[in-house]
RNA sequence: GCGCCCGUAGCUCAACCGGAUAGAGCAUCGGCCUUCUAAGCCGAGGGUUGCAGGUUCGAGUCCUGCCGGGCGCGCCA
């Protein structure tokens, strides 16, 4: 439909050309837009306002002659000129109400679109360290990167989600500790917690989970553990800070040294404990992925080595300090980045390096990286390595996620009492939370009342599309109980002839459905699906109000059915793209 | 200090590549259940889109400078 009234509009861009009126090569790409009034009709265009200049005409004066010329189309009842030059299109009654039928046959098959023309494309999100429970913030980026994904299918594009589990490195080595040290506990021993181990309850329970599978198998002499460690300092101050830091690390040294092979099946036991849990949550949250991919398997593949030395090879590379460094300010980075330290250990992003360079090495067009707007800052020395690497740093993309503060003061990663995203789903439900999540832009920071989300989650917008479309299911349910019938098709050929006239604003919400699908896609911006089926409700149940569905006259009746049934369709599609149930009862 | 994001109604937020009279929810006030689900509908009030310039037919949207808030700036991850 925006199709032929896209090429109508350039074959008369080609016509005025032909007479002198436009200069050559004016055109680049006509556009047109749904309109939101309808008094404006059904489509709009601003071509003749985008054209004045190059014609030297006022945009009015050119409307009227690009009117003039426009072919005559069985589509279109009317071409109006109207504000300071807008043409707008008035479309027949089998083409505005096309999008019932459609809703009712395929309503997948009617939302997709092909601007991804079959592209492969990674998404990775989430990747929250299997080192303790997700918070809030990781609810966001998996609500967010789960719609996407969704979103992005539906636009022609081959999506593959991923998780990067980050079980390598100092973090997953100050977990082992942290669960030892309660391990000690429940084997018995009086254990100091140090100040910079992971304290929350969840690593005591780990701990006493590992007694209880092992029994004193690990068990060392606390005492012993403790030889040689520098002891953990009190007080404040980045001297401090630092001398607690060199207390832990030496722990994890020493507990290295004392337990030998064991080590490597303490820290498992945590990580794959932790790691668990997170998908438990992201399962009962509806996230799935296609791939979960571990940051260790790339140190013990030697891929890290490989993309060092590939570095190397292409002279981005230089050492300093005794620790190699890669020159990401020649490509973009405010300074060098550090690739292997001075202790002969790699670096995060070596790691992360690599990994980037097995996402292009697996084939794909494009990289999508979902993260928290606190690693922006990282994103310039990422997409340098990768056009260090491979030439193709314009593949690699980030949608940056801004922050979800709580009402009742910011999150912290460590610290006791956080929410966890398992409670906030215990609180508000997976719905509600969902949804939510959902309702602001990624680049707006979200306020999760979570006083609000508990007293008053009967509030929450999702709840006003479920009532719409559980509404549309009662009235099914009420016409056999009435033992009334329903022809879809009679409904579909009677339509144009319902009294009620705003069947037109509900007709026109509904056919802007895939647009929305397709904008969404284009904009990476899942939230506005909730707001384009929020206003598909509000329309929905203002007709619904006025105008009663299951009367005696079958023509209507049956009419009025389809229309509902439509809405019913593109209600329960788009909440589950979103990942929210769409119930037959409220 | 430098970099990224944000600033829209009392509150929380929308506004598709720059488009026509800046829209919703909550809150406030007033109506609608003997009729398919009132978790709903109808109506009212509420705005100099942080400030000042600029670009153009047209700016909440783009550019510059301020003001305010968040985040980041490690041989941590």
């Amino acid at each position: 439909m925006k199709e032929t009234l896209i090429s109508l509009l350039e074959s008369t861009v080609d016509h005025l050309i032909e007479q002198g009126i436009l200069p050559e090569g004016s055109i680049n790409k006509v556009h047109i837009e749904r309109t939101k009034d309808q008094s404006h009709g059904d489509y709009a265009t601003n071509l003749a306002l985008a054209l004045a200049k190059s014609a030297k005409m006022k945009p009015r004066d050119l409307a009227e002659k690009i009117i003039e010329s426009i072919p005559a189309s069985s589509m279109v009842v009317d071409v109006q000129l109207a504000g300071p030059g807008f043409i707008n299109f008035f479309l027949d009654t089998n083409s505005r109400f096309a999008c019932i039928r459609d809703a009712l046959t395929d309503v997948r098959g009617w939302s997709a679109n092909n601007l991804g023309n079959n592209q492969k494309i990674l998404l990775e999100f989430v990747s929250a360290n299997p080192t303790g429970p997700m918070h809030v913030g990781h609810g966001r980026g998996a609500a967010y990167g789960s719609a996407l994904a969704e979103i992005l299918r539906l636009s022609g594009y081959q999506v593959h989600r991923e998780y990067y589990i980050n079980d390598a490195g100092r973090q997953a080595d100050v977990l082992a500790v942290s669960v030892y040290l309660r391990y000690l506990e429940a084997c018995g021993e009086a254990v100091a917690i140090p100040s910079r181990a992971y304290p929350a309850d969840y690593v005591t329970i780990c701990g006493e989970n590992l007694y209880r599978k092992v029994g004193k198998q690990y068990h060392r002499a606390y005492s012993e553990l403790l030889e040689g460690v520098p002891a953990d300092p009190e007080g404040e101050g980045d001297e401090v800070k630092a001398a607690k830091e060199q207390h832990l690390d030496a722990l994890i040294q020493r507990t290295q040294t004392l337990l030998g092979p064991d080590y490597r099946a303490v820290q498992d036991f945590g990580l794959n404990e932790q790691l668990a849990a997170i998908q438990k949550t992201l399962k009962d949250f509806n996230v799935e992925f296609d791939q979960w991919f571990s940051e260790r398997s790339l140190q013990d593949s030697g891929a890290i080595e490989r993309a060092m030395e590939r570095l190397e090879a292409r002279g981005h590379v230089y050492k300093r300090d005794g620790a190699l460094w890669l020159r990401t300010s020649e490509l973009g980075d405010e300074k060098d980045r550090v690739l292997i330290r001075e202790n002969g250990l790699h670096t995060y992003f070596a790691a992360d390096v690599a990994y980037h360079l097995d996402k292009l090495d697996r084939g794909f067009d494009a990289l999508i990286d979902v993260w928290g707007a606190d690693h922006h800052g990282y994103i310039a020395r990422v997409r340098a390595a990768i056009e260090a690497l491979t030439g193709q740093g314009d593949l690699f993309h980030v949608a940056l996620i801004q922050f979800v503060t709580l009402s009742s003061g910011r999150m912290g990663k460590r610290s006791g009492n956080f929410v966890t995203l398992a409670q906030l789903i215990e609180e508000a439900g997976q719905d509600a939370t969902r949804f939510f999540y959902l309702t602001r832009s990624p680049e707006q920071h979200l306020e999760f009342d979570i006083d609000l989300a508990r007293s008053q989650s009967a509030d929450n917008p999702v709840y006003y599309l479920q009532y719409a479309h559980a509404r549309v299911c009662s009235m099914f349910r009420g016409l056999s109980e009435r033992e009334l019938s329903y022809d879809q098709e009679a409904g579909l050929a009677a339509i144009a002839a319902l009294p009620e006239p705003n069947i037109d604003e509900l007709a026109k919400r509904l056919a802007a459905w895939p647009d929305a699908i397709e904008n969404a896609a284009r904009n990476q911006a899942p939230h506005q699906l909730t707001y384009v089926l929020r206003e598909l409700a509000q329309e929905f149940h203002t007709w619904y109000n006025s105008n009663k569905v299951l009367v005696e006259d079958a023509s209507i009746r049956n009419s009025r059915l389809a229309v509902a049934l439509a809405v019913k369709n593109v209600l329960g599609f788009g909440l589950s793209l979103l990942g929210v149930s769409a119930p037959e009862k409220m």
